[in-house]
DNA sequence: GCCACCGGTGGC
DNA sequence: GCCACCGGTGGC
């Protein structure tokens, strides 16, 4: 089993780490398997990609009379230059809604500055990986973004805000960049999955390993590709949702039925679905996430609230997280 | 037959 | 309770 302990410092289900004021989110898209390059706006044209920021109940998973605040970020490469690639609407909205439900995929990937707390975008998949790679011993800052020829700073508005119409999740920092030739691929899983998403890596010969006995596995059988490359290299961490129920949680061992002995008095709870204060504590404890679009309201189980869908946490945009989140 | 996706579970 | 790992399988 891959060791926990190096393990940045994010909690990790224990308490409250300290956390490098820097951030880094991934911007998730439906139905598209691959990822595309986010849009990085200008100072000139960050308006105009907010407007372009899609409607999800105009996609495929959403129904024509849903809550239209209910939106993804959609980014087409075909219809972008090779240089800036700008947000566009999404191509698929008026397509009907296809039977089958496919699950989300990363569409953008943004960091969160370590001084304003304001989201920024990140190019493509490799910028975040380096960022993400050093985040802890090289906070991200909006004058990070010049790396790219991107003039923006702390005064300017964020690039995307964590506002619950997307899906977000908590990345992990400091995972190590994939070695020459391979590729690193995060999978999300639908809804009520029993896990969130898988990793895989591509080799340079194209096999997809999907663990690390995997990955010795193929350097026993592929010596000439293990040349200089520690199993360190390789991460199969996946993000956490910040959204609690995203996925199916196991089913409880069934308890004892309670005998009229064992049986206590248990004080009503009006309020039991209201936000739970461990939320918050997620929020601020988790330096990498990422999000999706929200679910269409008609798809959730009844047992749902749809409070449930009322973002991923309103307290998130408190200015309090210092996270690396994709969405 | 392949593979993307999902479920299950042992170990921690 | 979480997660690494891997088996199963439906759709192509």
């Amino acid at each position: 089993m891959q060791s926990r302990s190096p393990k940045i410092t994010i909690k990790m289900g224990g308490k409250r780490p300290e956390i490098t004021p820097s951030t880094v989110h991934e911007t998730l898209e439906k139905d598209q398997t691959s990822l595309e390059g986010p849009s990085v706006p200008s100072n000139n044209d960050r308006k105009e990609t907010d407007e372009n920021i899609l409607d999800a109940s105009s996609s495929e998973y959403s129904t024509d009379n849903e809550d239209k605040n209910k939106q993804m970020v959609v980014y087409d490469h075909s219809l972008n230059g090779s240089e800036v690639v700008k947000a566009v609407k999404n191509p698929k909205q008026d397509r009907p809604r296809p039977v089958s439900k496919k699950p989300p995929a990363v569409g953008a990937f943004t960091v969160q500055c370590a001084n304003c707390l304001k989201w920024r975008l990140i190019p493509d998949q490799e910028k975040y990986e380096v960022i993400r790679e050093h985040i802890t011993d090289q906070p991200f800052l909006c004058e990070t973004t010049r790396q790219w020829n991107r003039v923006v700073s702390c005064d300017d508005p964020t690039d995307i805000e964590q506002d619950g119409t997307r899906i977000w999740a908590i990345d992990k920092p400091n995972i190590a960049q994939p070695p020459p030739g391979w590729k690193r691929i995060l999978r999300l899983r639908s809804e009520g999955s029993s896990k969130f998403a898988d990793v895989y890596y591509t080799s340079p010969t194209g096999a997809k390993l999907r663990s690390l006995p995997d990955v010795t596995r193929y350097f026993e059988s592929h010596p000439e590709h293990a040349q200089g490359i520690g199993l360190g290299r390789f991460s199969f961490q996946i993000p956490r949702p910040l959204r609690e129920n995203y996925v199916r949680k196991r089913p409880a061992q069934m308890a004892a039925p309670k005998t009229p002995e064992t049986l206590e008095p248990s004080p009503v709870e009006p309020v039991a679905w209201a936000a739970p204060a461990e939320n918050m504590d997620l929020q601020l404890a988790e330096p990498l996430s990422w999000a999706g679009p929200v679910e269409d309201k008609n798809d959730l189980p009844a047992y749902l609230e749809t409070s449930d869908l009322d973002g991923v946490n309103p307290a998130a945009k408190k200015a309090k997280i210092h996270n690396v989140n994709c969405l």
